[in-house]
DNA sequence: CAAAATACGTAACATACGGTACAGCGCTCC
DNA sequence: GGAGCGCTGTACCGTATGTTACGTATTTTG
């Protein structure tokens, strides 16, 4: 079985004319990035002309140059996808229902936070720690714990943290109290829901900041949201993993605290006597 | 030192006017592929026009789209080479907030599942998946969230499932419901809750199976409970993390989920229709 | 050795792509 | 409330890019 496009190459390389078989090997060399760029540079680098490099490849069975540019993308797509683990360590033998559910969850999180930049999450907590404004929760269907779990943390080292439960209805009823000072912190990953896109849209016109977790597809929020997380969430499992965006969530929790550790720890202090 | 566009991106994302933000924020999401791709499908994944496409490119400092697209070719050309460099988040020696709170978690998550073993999850999840019986969930002040996050997911696939929510004298009533087939799933971590300690207690006096999820150092609800997952809290941040047993939260579910495969894809089909 | 077939590059072509001008709109700031 | 500015998309343009036709060179075969 041929999966990608070097072994395609291999397999046929002994079928083709000389430059044709320059080309090959000069894509060999340079896999795949040479194939990525024009068909002048690719070329030019081979030492052949254009049309042989059309011909090329078009004998790997594309129909056209963009065509093969597009498989050869898709195929680093999902290399990138699943960074080195997955090819060092073997599928755990041992074939456990444990083992590639965490291996998953593992590498959901480290590409998780690969293209999260300290920056951003530095960005997200001090708007999280100005206390200027309110912050309200919020998740769909199944993050709406997620969020839960968030308020619960924020709302012990700062006033003005509302999770927003129950009804559709209610939570509506809330936009009246958002303006431009506040922060809706929502939670969305597929299937998204559509309540929530309106909800989002509405506080969005109130001028009401947006921070968004969703999965790496990005709730259509994303349009309303000034801040967005994307998280990983494919796991080999009927559902999606969350897993990731709890622990940018957690991570964010850790950051708000820091930022407030004067006043928060003297709230935390006030709290613990009231209990 | 600003070293890739990924960290450029970060950078510069604060300055940029929304439309050019929900172009950054796809290439973030989708990075850095469907840079590589042309104008049009660029912008059309980010829903905004080409021109913003071009003057997002143009904002990060490139003359024109074509070197954008070499500069991110370059990037992973290197990154190709040498896959140890492959993180696009250095290890921001500058005490970064991210590293090692992920590092932390990470280890947390490996080291919880290596106390764990394949049965003892199995028979957990089989009794989860026994349908002669009710099942409870309930958590504690910061880890109730995942009792809903886990009884969202069940009450999916199986009837009879009910997190216990609300005052304490609420799920005390309900003790009356609970009896030797049900089971009950507490999360406990510390600051363990004598509430909860004497739910569980009394729940256990009736014959309850529990199902404990606690820290390294056991709630005292260990003592009555069937089951006991241990997990990892420790991260350098003012708070424990849940992190971990929100992973083995997440697995058990996938394998009750498994375990109920064929009426459960019904019941999920049946549900599906009613939404 | 001749003739045919194949391989290869040059040059012309069409189009899809990146780029730009401009107008409408909303927002902010007097 | 009005003027100004900045943002954004539509529509159009020039061109670089992939593609094709064709003629020459090279190899193959009888």
């Amino acid at each position: 079985m041929i999966s990608n496009i070097a072994e395609l190459i291999a397999d046929r390389i002994g079928t083709m004319p000389a430059s044709e078989r320059r080309a090959a090997q000069t894509l060999i060399a340079n896999y795949p990035m040479i194939g990525l760029k024009t068909v002048a540079e690719f070329s030019a680098a081979a030492g052949v002309s254009s049309p042989t490099i059309l011909r090329f490849v078009s004998r790997l069975g594309f129909q056209n140059y963009p065509e093969f540019q597009s498989s050869l993308q898709d195929e680093l797509a999902a290399q990138l996808q699943s960074p080195a683990t997955r090819t060092l360590n073997p599928p755990s033998p041992g074939g456990g229902t444990v083992s590639p559910m965490l291996e998953a969850t593992l590498d959901n999180m480290r590409e998780t936070f690969r293209h999260l930049s300290d920056k951003q999450l530095a960005d997200i907590a001090a708007r999280l720690a100005d206390r200027r404004g309110k912050t309200f929760l919020i998740g769909g269907r199944f993050t709406d714990p997620l969020a839960r779990y968030m308020a619960a943390h924020l709302a012990v080292i700062q006033p003005n943290v509302f999770h927003l439960a129950g009804q559709e209805s209610m939570w509506r009823d809330r936009l009246i109290d958002m303006g431009k000072r506040d922060v809706l912190v929502i939670f969305d990953i597929r299937r998204y829901q559509n309540s929530l896109v309106r909800f989002a849209e509405k506080a969005h016109q109130r001028g009401v900041q947006i921070v968004l977790f969703t999965d790496q597809w990005l709730s259509p929020i994303a349009r309303f949201a000034r801040h967005v997380i994307a998280g990983r969430t494919a796991v080999p499992s009927a559902w999606d993993s969350s897993a990731a965006l709890f622990v940018v969530a957690e991570t964010l929790i850790g950051a708000v605290t820091r930022q407030l550790e004067a006043e928060g720890a003297k709230r935390i202090r006030e709290m613990e006597s009231l209990r």
